[in-house]
DNA sequence: AACTATTTATAAGA
DNA sequence: TTCTTATAAATAGTT
């Protein structure tokens, strides 16, 4: 969704990488809390990127919840 | 970016609930896999759900690596 | 479950 | 390189 229609494989060139990843990087944590706060949805989210040793993460609610939820995998 | 706009709040209706859970779920998916896919980025994504159980895990590597990374944390 | 009007995210440009 | 804008993509309400 931009000027052109993209394929969705590695971006060669760093500086274009870089720019999307930090673009994309808050548009993947807006949907996340948005989920989450509409529809309950118990969210865990981290994003790791090696280049700029950045590490995001997110939870819509505590650890140990989730981790509750995770024991009951289906 | 529907028919109109709406409040980042819980949704009441539970019908409306499920069905925007269901969307969004996977569009918050897709997202996630593109961002690995477009810049090399770690990613743990966990969504569960209370009123149906469900519990959906995504990887876009191995989970040690982002244990790796995890434990580097800044 | 599929459609579509509209909002939102974002690729390329300034 | 932060801000802008044209366009692609997601989705809220409809059918």
């Amino acid at each position: 969704m931009g000027r052109k229609k993209i394929e969705i494989k590695r971006i060669d060139d760093e500086r274009i990488r870089r720019v999307t990843f930090k673009k994309r990087r808050i548009g993947l944590l807006k949907k996340a809390i948005q989920l989450s706060k509409l529809t309950d949805a118990v969210i865990e989210l981290k994003v790791f990127h090696k280049e700029d040793q950045s590490l995001i993460e997110y939870f819509s609610t505590n650890e140990e919840e989730m981790k509750l939820a995770d024991s009951n995998k289906i």
